[in-house]
DNA sequence: TCCTATGTTGTATG
DNA sequence: ACATACAACATAGG
């Protein structure tokens, strides 16, 4: 269930491994998550290492160790990390522990649409450094939106919001929220948004992904009922803001949910 | 049995 | 070259 919250969260819970060293690395050499990047390699490089500092970008993580070696995780539809006991035995769907003495640091994944990659050298790998400037930072203006909204233009703005090159880290949960938020029906054409719609779909864009990062990103915890997060899986789901029904479709592929009370097509 | 799933990528078509 | 739409990936659970 990550997105730019979640990844964040689980990134954190790999917290108290940090400054220790890697006694053992144990993975599934064969397991699709491994599919960029040489299982061997890491095995090789980090055992011995010490677990350095940990980032997170969009919906990626990096692990620094040392010897130069850097560690990326995406965490795909079923990812998760967990901290489990020194005497945890790896289960089905563990497909990286690194073993320290006082926990194991776990990357599970049932459905293995996550990714392992793995580098070494003195500068953070492209993988990691060409994901696009975060929506909380200043290289995320409104310009910025409407230029790639126009580019666009044809696809629904749903569609849009899930693509990383300009909305690192939204998922599809954020994206309905923004939307619910903004006023704006999923389905309407990227490209026939008003000025005034693009300066809102900007601000509550970033408004999602600062208090994601608040509330799951520290807690894991549920957003409150005044959100539309709890409410667009319910059967029988109401509008938090005009108790009206919710409703879904899927548009870009997507199942969305929405409020067509608030969100109409113009 | 059939359908769904908080993601990305490759491919076909325009 | 670019935009667009969708199947494919792999597995579990309702």
């Amino acid at each position: 269930m990550p997105e730019l919250a979640e990844v964040d969260y689980f990134r954190k819970r790999w917290n108290p491994g940090l400054g220790q060293v890697i006694e053992r690395v144990l993975l599934h050499a064969r397991a699709g998550v491994f599919k960029t990047s040489d299982p061997r390699s890491i095995v090789r490089h980090l055992t011995g290492a010490t677990l350095l500092s940990s980032e997170a970008a969009a919906k990626q993580m990096l692990f620094r160790a040392s010897g130069e070696t850097w560690l990326g995780i995406h965490l795909g539809m079923t990812g998760e990390l967990s901290l489990q006991p020194p005497d945890y035995t790896p289960k089905k769907h563990d497909h990286l522990v690194l073993v320290q003495a006082a926990q194991n640091l776990v990357f599970s994944d049932h459905r293995m649409f996550g990714r392992v990659q793995f580098s070494t050298g003195p500068k953070a790998p492209a993988w990691w450094t060409n994901i696009a400037p975060p929506v909380l930072s200043a290289a995320f203006t409104s310009k910025a939106v409407a230029g790639f909204l126009k580019r666009r233009a044809r696809t629904p703005v749903k569609a849009v919001l899930l693509m990383q090159e300009r909305f690192p880290g939204i998922g599809n949960w954020m994206a309905d929220e923004i939307l619910w938020r903004a006023a704006i029906h999923p389905k309407q054409p990227a490209g026939s948004l008003t000025a005034g719609e693009i300066k809102t779909l900007h601000r509550e864009t970033r408004w999602v992904a600062d208090h994601a990062l608040k509330t799951i990103g520290e807690t894991f915890k549920d957003p409150p009922k005044t959100w539309l997060f709890p409410h667009r899986w319910e059967n029988g789901g109401k509008c938090p803001r005009t108790g009206a029904p919710l409703v879904r479709e899927t548009i870009g592929g997507r199942t969305t949910c929405w409020s067509p009370a608030r969100q109409i097509l113009h």
